[in-house]
DNA sequence: GATGAATGAGTCTTCATTCAT
DNA sequence: TATGAATGAAGACTCATTCAT
């Protein structure tokens, strides 16, 4: 509905000029050119509206990581490291101003079921991955997943906080 | 002062039960067993408070980042990176209830000037540490400070969302 | 029209499960598996829709109470006094739940024009009825129909409120 | 405390004014002279208000009814009803505003637990009274008490939505 | 006639901050 | 210095009503 993208829209861009904090439903409603009651007639509530816009972004991100681990299954370790890496990064990076946006965003409901959910599901698709390498065999992959893919958030939110690409 | 040791104390609890969203003046100082009036004695607003916790609990791991990079001096690249990784681990998982707490609030004040001072002061350390390898010689030192120090970041607060370590 | 007695029935529903306060025309649409567009096809307003479902059950009452007044005329007072009474209380007790749910409503719209009009019609009835009993002569017959009709209310009021007759 | 009571005194004057319906806290507050914060310091919510106007009146009507069962205790049924009915007349009608203002709020909150346990705490003493009567024994004074005290309702409201004493 | 998305004024409620005591 | 009642701007959310389809 076109309504309901315009929200979406909005709600990136308050949040991008004001943060987390100054984002309220009016204001959203304004920017997206339509009243508080239409906003309300999509989303039940504020938060999930917030929740939303982050699902969305985290599903681009997810997809796009899970696309790079088809590819480079049956890889050399360092290939499937670069391919996942570029993957996540990429993702990240070709929508920089939602990735900023939305970083204090998802330490706020970082301990959301959806974002968690989310979360698990990259991992999975890297474990898989790494399964598969050519060249190493891993006792833990699960573990290396998880540091593999937390470690990979830090640089990139640090990045985006500053400047361009 | 005991009084701002309370207020403190409090401002943890309180967000450690109902985050950031949840915080308010009056029910840090009711924690705090004081008067809000009170409060506002020793913090000027609301802002500055959080920030001060936020502060020192930054300061706290900054400094322990620094006395593991001058203890590591001259050594080889890997006892640094056990040694400065062991020191950043160990600062952030001695006050895990303080460290989980502090999460979305970094995220909300990424931008704030203290913030940024202090990410910087432990890049700076851990620069200077990197050029003292006995082993390596690294074109881009500040490159490679800041990867490690944002990317060790990640899996330290992924682990503090779940449990204990 | 099938619909309008939809809204009908569907008024009394809602009210019957939170209220007048919880009555919202979107709501009784709903109920009444129409859409609100439709609702105000046939009254103005939500008042409108209110007072008239008040209306017709006062109505239905007034009516049982002059048809008791003119079956009783020319008896003893007594008998009098049964027949209206108990004209009334059947004709409150074979729609219990509509009675209850319109009780908050009467009290809402006491001061109404159309619920006063009928007020004073059943009084008016139980007014000629008294003039017409063979073995008592009223100096007010106004004021002992007043007394009559109102103090009949209260306790089948109070009776509804509990459980079954 | 005179904030409580500048409160309590405006909650009848806004009702008396629009009825329930247009009963806001802010107008409740500006009538009162005081800012809706300080509502909010004395009433968890706006429900919360009303309730506590409707109790209070109650409360001072239930009263009035268990003083004339006292001192009517012993006498013959015909006094008693008298002294009753008029202990309860009395205290409507000395405050004509505030039973005419809180007629519809009891029919809204007629289910909610305090009314019905005053109502229960007047017929218990209405009960106990009817016991003690010199001439007459009945068998079921509890019904009796029920059929009094509703039916005493009734006429009295009805005076009230009209005019003067 | 019927529909239901859109509207936006109006409510309740919260909370940072002040200030008289 | 400490207190906490008072303030009131601001925000989330509701709902009667309209109107283009």
């Amino acid at each position: 509905m076109h309504t309901v993208e315009a929200i979406f829209d909005a709600t990136i861009q308050v949040l991008l000029d004001g943060g987390l904090e100054r984002l309220t439903t009016t204001r959203v409603a304004e920017r997206a050119g339509v009243s508080v009651g239409s906003l309300y007639q999509y989303f039940p509530n504020k938060q999930s509206l917030v929740a939303a816009v982050l699902q969305r972004h985290l599903l681009h991100v997810v997809k796009a990581v899970e696309a790079a681990c088809v590819l480079a299954k049956g890889q050399q370790i360092n290939v499937m490291a670069s391919a996942v890496i570029n993957g996540f990064v990429s993702a990240k990076l070709d929508q920089p101003a939602i990735s900023k946006a939305l970083y204090a965003v998802t330490a706020q409901l970082g301990g959301a079921v959806e974002v968690t959910r989310l979360t698990m599901r990259a991992q999975l698709a890297l474990c898989d991955l790494l399964a598969t390498a050519s060249d190493v065999r891993f006792k833990d992959a699960g573990l290396v997943a998880f540091m593999l893919s937390t470690a990979a958030i830090g640089p990139v939110q640090a990045l985006l906080m500053s400047d361009a690409p």
